[in-house]
DNA sequence: TTGTAAGCGTTATCAA
DNA sequence: TTGATAACGCTTACAA
């Protein structure tokens, strides 16, 4: 492996010209330097990470905390934060706590469990002195990540930063379940039901009163029989779907994909014909939601864009060095109205 | 940040004491052992990753190299590898080549602009010094990773290594082709369709020999009439189908699920009722499969095994420093068949 | 059994 | 404008 000492020798200078070169110091003749950049671009020359790690502080490496990797949310944004720090020059490390994993459903509210991995996960970054890490929760919920000290930026992503020090990048559940429930009507829908999610859930809640502002601004009474509680998964959607049914609603707003893949079992079941006899909405764009038949309507969460707002801000910050107060705290990326075949409009 | 320095101040022993403890060196009395063990443990002292990686060759960290991370069999091998690491006590850190996000379907077999992005994402490992590197490609080929110099272990997972040098670790397409088709002619069918994946494609060359070797164990002629090639797309689904019904064939299998999908879509055009008037069988168990309807056999690729056996190779020779040549050159996966309700029992 | 000191490849300080 | 030299925190010969 070749060093400055190497690099150095051979243009006949000292390693100390060498090293200010490379770290643009002001006081170097250009003769020098185009001398010793070329000798460097031709030997290859990187400095070496662990020397240089030891000396700066600075490591020019972004550490990304991922709550489970598994998550199907993860992945896209992870790539949007991967993208943008290549562009920028910066590395990316990225630590796996993998949650579910580790413990199933169970660590939502448990902030003990949570923080058995965050600490040592936060340890092993600051260890190998990253610049700035990222936070990237697997559902939107106020979270306690970093402590009030921490001496590098952070971002949270995909959740709410309990202590205000450190930005977030949610989405925008408000607007999606009041666009969703805005066009439901503008297709001539006035009984709408919805299944939610689990009831304390942030994303339920913002859906929710995206909903019931849309409903209100339409003049639509809200009916609370209307609004039905699952739990995400495939057979909330089925045991709700069948309440709403009986309770005569024309369409049914399902705050998830899967939740409305549920809710298409049954009215199958029943030989209720989604699409005609009944309309049918999902969240998130799921993959699956351009599979079920017919095609459902949804809306779509933009995973690119959350990552690459958060790795903006973070990676702006690190250049900028000093000037922050310049961020909100809260970023929320719009959702984005799929429409498929799902919905029918009705008189 | 504490060092070694002051952790030998305060228990009144040398640096190099405090080393060779750390380091399990045999020549140190118990009674200093227990006490430097005690600090340590309470100042939660960890040695400096820098200090440490200039000096030692080993990092214990484990470079993982994806070819994107978007494609949706690389979560769940990469989970699976950082979970085996973690127990082992390796780190991991994780290099996002991003292939698809920079040229879509473009780089497959363009040696060029593979090695254009993986050159420097190995130099990067390289220069962070980690003892051991995966290779996780997209889908299975064989692929030229890693020159033949190259002085730490390294495996290739999901593809095959065109340098016999490296352990590949791949699915079994063809056992899981040869048991589909066993398990479609069990269940009475005789004239099985197949759509392919693209022509030249190794899962499409394996499990064809699979179905071939089913056929001919069961006496049954083949015929190259049935046997259509797509290109794992949901509108190459369609259109075999299409012509494979044409065929008169009572099953179809097709080589992954979203061709499968395709053929739903034409099936359902056509009135034909799935699981019933003809039977269908896919591959993957990608999500997809339990959503559609009916419910799609499938054969489910092991992925979390795959990334377990990449992880168990290479942290093995790792450990284990220069027992090598006792690994294989190939390691297959076995698939495992998932039925549900898309295959019907014929006569 | 323990300690001293050299050295890993950088960058920063200060002197020339 | 350039160059010695110290320092970063650790490991490891070698000496005590």
């Amino acid at each position: 492996m070749i060093t400055v000492k190497e690099i150095a020798q051979l243009c006949g200078v000292s390693i100390t010209t060498v090293s200010n070169i490379l770290n643009n110091k002001p006081k170097v003749s250009e003769e020098t330097r185009q001398k010793v950049l070329e000798v460097v671009k031709q030997t290859g020359y990187k400095p070496n990470y662990f020397a240089q790690g030891m000396r700066k502080q600075k490591t020019r490496t972004i550490g990304i905390v991922v709550e489970d990797l598994n998550i199907f949310s993860t992945p896209p944004i992870v790539e949007a934060i991967m993208a943008y720090c290549e562009e920028h020059n910066f590395r990316t490390v990225l630590l796996n706590m993998r949650l579910y994993d580790k413990w199933q459903d169970t660590w939502y509210d448990d902030t003990q469990k949570l923080h058995s991995v965050l600490e040592p996960s936060i340890q092993e970054l600051l260890s190998i002195k990253v610049d700035g890490i990222m936070y990237i929760a697997g559902h939107c919920r106020i979270v306690d990540c970093f402590p009030d000290d921490f001496d590098i930026p952070a971002v949270v992503v995909y959740a709410l930063s309990k202590n205000s020090l450190y930005p977030s990048v949610v989405i925008d559940d408000e607007k999606g379940g009041y666009d969703m429930t805005k066009y439901l009507i503008s297709m001539g829908h006035k009984k709408i039901g919805v299944i939610a999610g689990t009831i304390d859930n942030l994303h339920t809640r913002n859906r929710n009163l995206g909903y019931q502002k849309a409903l209100f601004e339409e003049g639509i009474l809200f009916n609370p029989d209307y609004l039905r509680y699952g739990d995400w998964m495939r057979e909330s959607g089925y045991r709700e779907m069948r309440s709403l049914v009986k309770q005569g609603v024309t369409a049914v707003f399902c705050m998830n994909d899967i939740m409305a893949s549920g809710a298409y079992d049954y009215l199958y079941e029943q030989g209720i014909n989604i699409g005609q006899d009944i309309s049918l909405a999902g969240f998130d764009n799921n993959e699956l939601s351009q599979y079920i038949r017919p095609n459902l309507t949804t809306c779509d969460i933009q995973l690119k864009e959350i990552g690459l707002k958060s790795a903006e801000i973070l990676v702006d910050t690190l250049e900028k060095e000093e000037a922050d107060g310049s961020y909100e705290e809260i970023y929320r990326i719009p959702c984005q109205l799929v429409v498929r075949n799902s919905i029918r409009k009705i008189e």
